[in-house]
DNA sequence: CAGTGGTCTAGACCACATG
DNA sequence: ATGTGGTCTAGACCACTGT
């Protein structure tokens, strides 16, 4: 029989059960791709009738932490950010076709961070360094991205020892394999700058030119911040769709 | 005894409930603002679970097409359009408090459109002209916003004889009591380019400086595109924001 | 107070995936 | 054949709204 850890008696119970299998994740008793109880355990082992536990996945799946197969379970899911603004940027090879772009780390270093970047991440005074990384996205060898990542110290701390071209093509991977740090969420904010210098250098883009700015910052399970990055590229060819209603 | 219209056997019943809601709003039975039956009233008229019909209006509600009041009813909802792109230009009086731009309407003419726009509102052989708009939305009197509109002659045809003047600061309202055209939902697509002649003259900004794009296409409850339009303005101070996972 | 939507129960049966 | 999630029933009771 489980028990619902400490919550508000005044909220539903599907509510209640959302939250406590929500904190089971982020504790990382199922990892992404693993499954989670099946209905009837629930059912069973909280002691709540099928509706209300279908409520609570519900929600969970509406939220894009679980995702459902019939027959088979429901299962954490491994974020994909097919979703990122980046994906309206309409890359394609010099062939035609669509593709993502590598990424290559051109520069690290430990120090302090901009004030904007210290909010973001929540670092007080105890945490006074933390690592910057300098990347590139390219496509057929020619860069279309530069990004500039800030990381806390405490958390990724493997990754000022390691070699630069061990860093691969994708962060993401990495950063669950050298440091246990997963990624479940982020929030991106696009912008509109015009190329100075810096990034004609970087992107070989004319000065004066209209540049998207996308800054991210991405989110564990616990829903603690643990990235702060900026990308920015042309903003020949970007398109975004939205439905309103 | 209600009786679902005609749909697929193979859909889940709440499917089908959702279907014929939503055909029964379309043809006009409620209006925006207007309470449909309550859950009682469905379950015994269509003689389905209370379980049943709430997820049917679940749907609804998802998609931004009800609402509901605990204690009150559920009611159809009147889109209003601050989910749209514009509320990212963070428009601000001299003064400093943020405002909505006023609307002008500088020009009108009936003539045919670009293909474009005839793709993307349907238009077939039958209807060569549309009515075209051309309009500035303001603060302070300043022109903020550049908007070129098309909208289909045979629904909007009270609009080729009105007075200039008697336009108004909104359209859809305008268009909602003079056309008898309700807009329930729309698409948009961002898209960044630079300013170029016309617009330095419309908006009083410089050549060659960042703009924003927004081509937005409204349909009606049915699902018929009744209006497109693009709007741009300077995409200084432009910011979007999006949550992903 | 009566009427509305919101929560929750305790099932039955169906559709799909896998061995 | 077994186990999974998906659909659907037929209610009971609660919380909120307006008269």
């Amino acid at each position: 029989m489980n028990r619902l850890a400490v919550h508000d008696e005044r909220l539903p119970l599907y509510q209640r059960l959302r939250d406590d299998l929500l904190r089971r994740i982020a504790d990382g008793e199922w990892g992404p791709g693993d499954a989670i109880p099946t209905e009837a355990e629930l059912n069973q082992g909280y002691g709540m009738a099928t509706g209300t536990v279908r409520k609570a996945i519900d929600m969970l799946v509406a939220e894009g932490v679980l995702t459902r197969s019939q027959g088979k379970g429901t299962y954490v899911r491994r974020p994909d950010f097919t979703s990122s603004l980046f994906r309206f940027f309409r890359f394609k090879t010099k062939s035609g076709e669509a593709v993502q772009p590598t990424g290559r780390v051109l520069g690290r270093s430990v120090r302090k961070p901009p004030v904007e970047v210290r909010q973001a991440l929540g670092l007080d005074e105890s945490e006074p360094e933390a690592i910057f990384l300098s990347r590139l996205r390219l496509i057929d060898d020619q860069p279309v991205l530069a990004e500039d990542i800030w990381l806390p110290r405490a958390r990724f701390e493997p990754l000022v020892e390691l070699k630069l071209k061990d860093f691969g093509d994708l962060l993401y991977p990495l950063y669950e394999s050298v440091c246990k740090q997963l990624v479940a969420s982020a929030r991106e904010r696009l912008t509109v700058e015009v190329a100075g210098k810096a990034l004609v250098e970087r992107l070989g883009i004319e000065a004066g030119s209209p540049v998207i700015a996308v800054q991210r910052v991405a989110f564990n399970f616990a829903g603690a911040p643990i990235e702060w990055r900026c990308t920015r590229g042309s903003a020949a060819g970007f398109q975004y769709e939205v439905d309103i209603r």
